[in-house]
DNA sequence: TCGAATAGTTGGAGCGCTCTATTGATTGTA
DNA sequence: TACAATCAATAGAGCGCTCCAACTATTCGA
C-alpha cells in the first residue's frame, strides 16, 4: 500500500536538484535547454532526472510561465475521415514548430463542442483550432477574445480569428467542367442541404452551368449528407421522366446511395449515367465504388490552420487571415463520355 | 495594442472575490459547489464571475488539488472508425461520472504514441486509456507504474493495468458456424498477418473448423489488413484449382478486395462464393458492399474501458481486470447457402 | 444567561515551477 | 595589481488555486 503510494507521487525539480547537488533554479534551466549552464551541471542534472524518472509538471510550468506550448484541437466529428487527415496535417506542422496538440471532440452537438472548447480554455492551451465547427459566429467571436483561434473547414470574414477552407465553389465548377467536357449537358445536382460547404457547392454548380451555357439544364434536387438522400434523389430525378446523363452528388456518401439506386434501376454507370461525388473519402477509392470525386487536400488544410495559429502565437499577428484552398478532381470509373444511348433518351 | 493585452489576461479568483466583496477562499468554495456557502454569497460570487468572464485555471487547480478530473485517451489511429466509436463510449461514460477526456494520437508509430503518452503524463491527467496500443508490454508496465492505465483492444494478463477487448477467437468461430450452417465445408481464411487481433482470429477459425469436423478443409492464406491483400488472397486461392465455396477475410478492408477480385473473375457473391469479413466498418454497411461481417460492440468496449479506469481513480482498485467482450455476426448479402453449382465444382 | 454547537467565512501556507535580481567565481585588460 | 566584464549558479518572489485551522456570528439547550 505505502509502496503504491510512493510510486504514484512523482519527483519534483527539488528532488532532482538535491540529488544532483545543485539548486532548483539550475534544474529548471537545464529542463528548458538554457545555454547558460555548464556541461558538468547539465549532465549531473540530466542523470539525476533520469534516475528519479523525473517528468516536468506541465501544470506548474504553465502557472509560472503562462505558456503550455500546446494547441487545443476540437474536431466536430471523429468519425469523418476528412477530419482525421486534417489532424495529421495539424499534428505534423505543430511538431515541426515545437508545439504539441491535444484533441477533443463534441459528441456531434453544439453543447458537446462548447464543452470541448471549455476544457481547453481551462487547460489554458496557447490557442485553439476548431475543425468543422457548428458554433454560431457570435460564439466564435467571443471565443476569439479569450484565446487565439483558427477555424478550419468553414468560411468567414470575421476579423478576430483566421479561417482555412477548401474552395467548394471551385470544386463544384470542376465537376461541371469535367462532365461538360465529356459531352454531358443534362447534369443534375443532388444537394447537401445544411451540410458543411453544401451551400457553396450548390452555388458553384449553378454558376458553372450558366457559364457553360447550360443554364436551362440546371436541375437541383434537395438532399443532405447521407446515403439515403442519394437513393431518394435518384428516385426523384428518374420519376420526372427526363433522365439526366450525369449526376453530381454533394458528397461521397450520397454518391454511394445514388450509385446503388441507379444500378438497382437497371442503369449502368457510367455508360448510361455518369456520377461524380465530393470529398474523396476512403470508401470512394474502394474498387466497389471507384468514384470520380473532388479531392480536398486535407493535410494541407491542416498544415495551414496550424501555421496561422502559430503565427499568432509566435509572431503575435493580430489581423485575421482567411484562406481558400483549391481542390482537385480525381477521375475514376463512374464518369465517362455521353453515349448515343444516353443522349437518345433525352433529346 | 494595450487593449489586446488586457483582453487576453484572464481574470483570477482574486478578481472575482474583490468584485463580489468576499474572500478568495469563498470563491474557491463556490466554484467547487461546496454546500457550506450561503445562498447570498453564492449568488454574489457567481454573478461577479459571470460579469468578469471568469474561467477557472485548471493548471492552478491541479497544482493545488492534485486532481484534474481528466482522462487522457491515446488513439492509435484516428483514421480507423472503430476507434472513433470506442471514443464515443469512453466519452459518454466519462461525462456521466464527472470526468472529461482529452485525446491524442501518435502518427501511427511507436514514437508518436510515446509522445502522446508523455503529453498526458506532463499534463498529469488522472489516468490514461490506450486504444489499440502498439507499445511493448514492458513499456506498458512501466507506464502503469506512473499513472492509472487501461489498455483497450489488446489482450494481456499484466497485473498492473486493465485490458478490455473483443473476443476475436469467438468472432471467428461465429463466422465458421454461420457458414457451416449454410452448408459450406470448403471455408478458406485469408489472415491479417500482424494486425491487431489477427492471430486470435486465425486461431479461432482453425479451432472452429476442427470442432465442426472440417479440419481437412482448413485453408489459410497469408495476408494483412489491406484491400490489396484481399485481392492477392483470392488469386492465391483460385490458382490452386480447388475453389472454396466460402471465404472468411480477417477484416472488412480485405473483404473489399476479395469481393472485387471475385467479381472480376466472374464469380458471383454469394451464389458462387460466400464472403464474410470482420469489424463491421461503415464501408461494409454500404449497399455497394453489403458485407456479412463480425460486429464489435465498440461503444460498449469504450464504456468498459472508461469504467475500469474510473474504478481505479474513485475506488482505488489496485488489482487488474481483463475483460473479453462477445462480438456478434451481422448477416448481409455476401453470404448464402451453398448452391449445387458451387458444390459441384469442388466434390 | 451562558457555554456549546453550528454555519459561514477567512487568512495563510503550499502545490511545482519560472524568472528576476543578485552573488560568487573566473577571465580579460589597462 | 586592480577593476571591469563575463559566466555559472542561486535565492526568493510569485503564478492561481486548494485546503486547513482559526475566527466570527448565530442558534440552541439547559
Amino acid at each position: 500500500m505505502s509502496q503504491e503510494f510512493e510510486v504514484l507521487v512523482q519527483p519534483t525539480m527539488e528532488d532532482v536538484a538535491s540529488r544532483a547537488g545543485v539548486s532548483r533554479a539550475l534544474v529548471s534551466l537545464v529542463m528548458r535547454n538554457s545555454p547558460k549552464v555548464s556541461e558538468r551541471s547539465r549532465i549531473a542534472v540530466l542523470e539525476a532526472a533520469e534516475e528519479l524518472g523525473y517528468r516536468r509538471n506541465l501544470m506548474a510550468h504553465h502557472l509560472a510561465s503562462r505558456r503550455t506550448m500546446t494547441i487545443g484541437l476540437v474536431l466536430n466529428d471523429l468519425h469523418n475521415p476528412f477530419f482525421a487527415e486534417m489532424t495529421d496535417g495539424i499534428h505534423k506542422a505543430a511538431l515541426e514548430t515545437g508545439y504539441r496538440i491535444v484533441i477533443n471532440t463534441g459528441l456531434r452537438n453544439r453543447a458537446g463542442e462548447k464543452a470541448a472548447v471549455d476544457t481547453f480554455l481551462e487547460f489554458r492551451t496557447d490557442g485553439i483550432i476548431l475543425v468543422g465547427s457548428e458554433l454560431s459566429s457570435d460564439t466564435l467571436e467571443a471565443l476569439a477574445a479569450e484565446t487565439n483561434l483558427v477555424v478550419a473547414a468553414r468560411v468567414s470574414t470575421a476579423d478576430s480569428y483566421d479561417t482555412v477552407s477548401i474552395d467548394d465553389r471551385m470544386g463544384a465548377r470542376m465537376v461541371v467542367d469535367h462532365l461538360a467536357n465529356l459531352g454531358h449537358r443534362h447534369i443534375a445536382h443532388i444537394d447537401g442541404g445544411p451540410g458543411a460547404g453544401a451551400r457553396r457547392r450548390r452555388e458553384g454548380y449553378k454558376a458553372a452551368m450558366q457559364q457553360r451555357g447550360l443554364a436551362e439544364h440546371v436541375r437541383i434536387v434537395a438532399g443532405e449528407y447521407s446515403e439515403h438522400a442519394g437513393t431518394a434523389g435518384v428516385d426523384r430525378l428518374l420519376s420526372d421522366g427526363e433522365t439526366p446523363t450525369a449526376i453530381f452528388a454533394a458528397n461521397d456518401l450520397m454518391a454511394s446511395g445514388v450509385l446503388n439506386r441507379l444500378q438497382g434501376r437497371g442503369l449502368r454507370v457510367p455508360e448510361d449515367v455518369s456520377l461524380v461525388g465530393f470529398d474523396n473519402t476512403a470508401a470512394a477509392a474502394l474498387h466497389q465504388m471507384s468514384l470520380t470525386t473532388v479531392d480536398q487536400p486535407c493535410e494541407l488544410l491542416g498544415r495551414l490552420a496550424a501555421r496561422y495559429l502559430i503565427e499568432r502565437l509566435d509572431e503575435e499577428r493580430i489581423d485575421a487571415v482567411h484562406e481558400l484552398v483549391t481542390p482537385s478532381l480525381v477521375c475514376r470509373s463512374t464518369s465517362g463520355p455521353v453515349t448515343r444511348r444516353a443522349t437518345a433518351k433525352n433529346s
